[in-house]
DNA sequence: GTCTATATTCCGATAGAC
DNA sequence: GTCTATCGGAATATAGAC
């Protein structure tokens, strides 16, 4: 890996550990090895290194999206959690909540950009529920998007709350959604 | 108000607003005409304001909890759930949601008292989901403990993710929470 | 591409006058 | 209780050598 990924995959691990806020340009490069001008050398602002690690975000949404787009409804959904999951296991929480939390401290570019992410996973979750409510797989009342909303919502905000109420809720919480959804009304 | 009440006041809004790392006793200091210095004379230490602002919010809530003890159900998760609308309509998040964002840079101590702040909200929530469903208001399957992480995740995540994805979806997840727990299985 | 060195700004916190 | 003044530290960022 080039120095510029790793720069851009520890200041990810980052900002989804620490927040926005709370790590600095010579956190990364002392993990590295490297100094501080050095990281600048390749992202010269902490705007441009966050804009990049958002970038990052939704190409790996899309390709999830599109590997999986020939699956079964459950598959999918399952794919979607499953990212969660992961960052749980890290006792990270997810970059759109992350910087969602902090985004008053933000320039405008790094909202727009977060946003085309949070609406890309929005469009994508939406797509999940309405293939599997047409086919019979998943069963809810609610608006198809509001659904969504809801999914995602309990699943950003679970990766949160779960690190006080304990790490098991995160689990818990993961295995009613789907629980739910596929229940007959 | 007395200028430690006022600092208190303050310091929620701007944990709420933007971070706990992301503000300072000079941004305090600024909004009451006062001095920095002023503001160590009332909080020693960041910590030390952190930690009575959480105190702020379990106060808050038991009162909430209390004042509403004797109300039906549905009643009582209006209740809970205008605590998010305030918030929401503030352009800021809730004190656990930006907390739990950034506990991974705070001490132990504002931690304890913040999972303290957490279970006094899910014991809450759990308790007023198990009287609306023994009285048959509420109808829901998953376990009820488990129900109640799942409204106030919603809760949590919209106030946050509504601010990329539009301030009305913050409405449509509020109502459908309502909406679905009152619909017959 | 990485380094040293540095400019600038801001933060948390404290000492001591009033 | 609030002030001035200041210390020590850390952060973002840049200039210029290698």
């Amino acid at each position: 890996m080039t120095t510029k990924e790793q720069i851009l995959r520890i200041g990810d691990e980052l900002i989804r550990d620490k927040g926005i806020n709370a790590f600095s340009f010579t956190d990364i490069s002392g993990k590295l090895g490297i100094k501080n001008a050095s990281v600048h050398y390749h992202f010269a602002t902490k705007d441009a290194l966050v804009l990049a690690v958002i970038n990052r975000h939704i190409e790996k949404v899309t390709q999830l999206r599109e590997r999986n787009a020939a699956k079964d409804p459950t598959f999918q959904l399952q794919a979607f959690i499953s990212t969660y999951a992961v960052v749980k296991k890290e006792n990270k929480i997810c970059l759109v909540g992350s910087l969602a939390s902090d985004l008053n401290t933000v320039n405008k570019t790094i909202r727009k950009k977060l946003t085309e992410l949070a609406d890309l996973i929005l469009d994508w979750v939406t797509e999940i529920l309405e293939t599997g409510k047409s086919t019979g797989v998943f069963h809810f009342n609610t608006k198809t998007r509001t659904k969504a909303l809801l999914v995602i919502t309990a699943m950003l905000a679970s990766v949160q709350l779960s690190r006080l109420t304990g790490d098991t809720d995160f689990k818990r919480i993961k295995e009613s959604i789907i629980q739910e959804l596929t229940t007959t009304l």
